[in-house]
DNA sequence: TCCTATTATGTTATTACATAACGCTACGTA
DNA sequence: TACGTAGCGTTATGTAATAACATAATAGGA
């Protein structure tokens, strides 16, 4: 978990970017939850030592840190998660737990390529892709 | 486009269920549109005819629209479209186009079932599943 | 050193997306 | 008739995201 934080530090010094405290700030709070946050649930934490942190600082660090590929939005639900595979983004998919509400990340290099020639057939070229599911995790299952 | 409608009356009275005025406005709108549309301009627009049409009266068509696979959300940028290939639902993916904003169905029983795999090795249980794309269709690419 | 451009944060206000909760109507069925 | 169910209308509110403008910090060049 601090490892993320690190890995932030080393991939913005390479990159000449800041990682600057409220940046830092909503990435702990991310790593440091077991499941995808909410914006404004992150942003009430975020406000919990002493001063109010208001909705532009934390989205303006989210987005930072989505470019960054520290961490991901899930799109269905509008919520956040850090990174494990982080800095680098083949692409992944986020599996979500309907009952625990973990996410787990796949990879799908494969499935890419084929969405990609199916996409090609039709004449569309892609450039983002966004693939996402909802399920039981293997933990669940077990204890249900 | 009135065949979508047709088709919609017709799964509505096989499955019991009731096309009612309000379900059949907002898949009329939806299908008259060429591109995505927001929830709110939806809003307005059903609204145009005389009475002030409010939020959940749009939301709850849509979700039944949803349901019956008519009508497909948008997870990326929350909007609505509705489906060609109605009735029946194989997964279906969606990619948009960044320049003229309509959308595109591609079938992807083959990535589902990758997927589906994919997932299961990990031990979890897909249920439901979003792909969806952006990038930039044939006519754009010509245009451009 | 001083100026300026750049990058990022702070702050206020607002826009956009979505649903809770309640009451009423219409309809089918015992 | 009495009841349950499905659906709508309405008010109010909750939740997500951004516009617009001001301020601070820092780096590079004259």
């Amino acid at each position: 978990m601090h490892d993320l934080i690190r890995q932030a530090e080393a991939l913005c010094q390479r990159s000449g970017m800041a990682f600057t405290a409220p940046r830092r700030r909503v990435l702990e709070i991310l790593a440091a939850s077991e499941t995808p946050m909410k914006a404004y649930d992150l942003i009430s934490k975020a406000g919990e030592g002493g001063q109010a942190t208001k909705p532009p600082t934390v989205y303006r660090a989210l987005d930072f840190l989505c470019q960054l590929g520290l961490v991901h939005r899930i799109e269905q639900d509008a919520t956040f998660v850090a990174c494990n595979h982080a800095g680098h983004s083949h692409p992944m998919a986020l599996f979500v737990c309907n009952t625990c509400l973990k996410a787990t990340e796949v990879a799908y290099d494969e499935v890419a390529h084929i969405l990609e020639k199916a996409a090609e057939v039709q004449g569309f070229h892609l450039t983002r892709l966004v693939v996402e599911g909802r399920g039981q995790c293997q933990d669940c299952a077990l204890a249900a």
